[in-house]
RNA sequence: AGGGGUAUAGCUCAGCUGGUAGAGCGACGGUCUCCAAAACCGUAGGUCGCGGGUUCGAACCCUGCUGCCCCUG
């Protein structure tokens, strides 16, 4: 049984687990009792457009206790998990402690396994990228990669296949290169309170709908109808669940209630996979039942 | 009530002139060292509405019934 008090207050907490489970108000309530800086790990509440939508603390929660690394990048600005890295990693040392929270699960990965240092991708490298898959679609880029690289990515996966393309493309060496040469982690698991949540699927298929339903009462669409003049499906940001079925409603391709349903669809799919990764990565982490926060 | 149409996987639908069924979505499982709320991979589902008939053989033809849709009164 998960007791509050025994979380100690002098080192880091990692608080992971699907969406909707209950993450935010746990690290609320161990922030409280312990004191502590809440840093989000959630690749979509760092957009600064999105608040109701990506379900991010709300004014009151903000009151409770420091929170960072929220809401802190530009709709129109690329973000990657190397950029979180960069952030969180000044504030882990000294006062206040740091509370890490979030659903990404690469990212508390790449925090604690440790992540190539590999220079970010320039936009006009990704730019090209893009037109070089668009025009020579995945075998042409494979063509142009190391073998060694090759053997180690899904070759089928058009997003890794250009992503080592950009990294040799950038660099002049080839993923697999750098990835030998990864660093040790910051803040490997053994040094902190690590937990994940586990949530039943049953207990938070619920959840998931209630909580867009309060999103809608919250604003959502508003939220959505004003990111609606400079909407581009491409962006990063637009990738928020909700986000391209609301943006369909409010242009009549949807009505609400058919927007509604594909949204939970996507919320569950996507709590599918944070599971399966929870599962695999995150096997030394202490186990939280969600049902009995 | 009469006429026409339709009934195939959880959903939407393919299935040429008869050779015992497929897709997309969903569901389920998995992969992933920087777009990860992304992208990708795999698996399981069908008494082809029900009954009868024709045929070596019927989802496909004939027939009765049932459900739904449209038209007419």
């Amino acid at each position: 049984m998960f007791d509050l008090h025994k979380i100690p207050c002098d080192r880091p907490v990692f608080i992971a687990g699907p969406t909707a489970s209950g993450k935010s108000e746990l690290a609320l309530r161990i922030a409280e009792k312990s004191g502590g800086q809440i840093i989000n790990a959630d690749a979509l509440q760092v957009y600064a457009n999105w608040n109701v939508l990506t379900a991010r603390p709300s004014a009151k929660d903000l009151n409770r206790a420091p929170h960072v690394l929220y809401g802190h990048i530009p709709a129109d600005e690329d973000y990657s998990a190397g950029d979180w890295l960069r952030d969180v990693t000044p504030l882990l040392k000294g006062e206040p402690r740091a509370i890490i929270v979030g659903g990404t699960g690469l990212y508390f990965a790449a925090l604690t396994e440790g992540l190539a240092q590999i220079p970010q991708t320039p936009s006009e490298v990704r730019q090209e990228a893009c037109e070089v898959l668009q025009e020579q679609g995945i075998e042409g880029m494979l063509r142009s990669l190391d073998s060694e690289t090759r053997a180690k990515i899904d070759e089928r996966n058009p997003m890794r296949v250009q992503r080592a393309w950009e990294v040799l493309q950038a660099t002049g060496r080839g993923l697999a290169e750098w990835q030998k040469d990864t660093p040790p982690p910051t803040l490997p698991v053994s040094q902190a309170e690590t937990l994940v949540l586990d949530a039943p699927k049953d207990w938070l298929t619920p959840r998931i709908e209630k909580r867009f339903d309060l999103m809608l009462k919250n604003g959502a669409l508003q939220e959505v109808e004003a990111n609606l003049s400079d909407w581009n499906p491409s962006l990063q940001s637009a990738k928020a669940i909700g986000a391209r079925e609301l943006i369909a409603h409010l242009s009549g391709e949807l009505t609400l209630e058919a927007a509604r349903e594909a949204v939970i669809v996507a919320t569950r799919q996507y709590a599918k996979r944070q599971r399966t990764w929870f599962k695999a990565r995150m096997r030394e982490w202490r186990v939280v039942e969600a049902t009995t926060l």
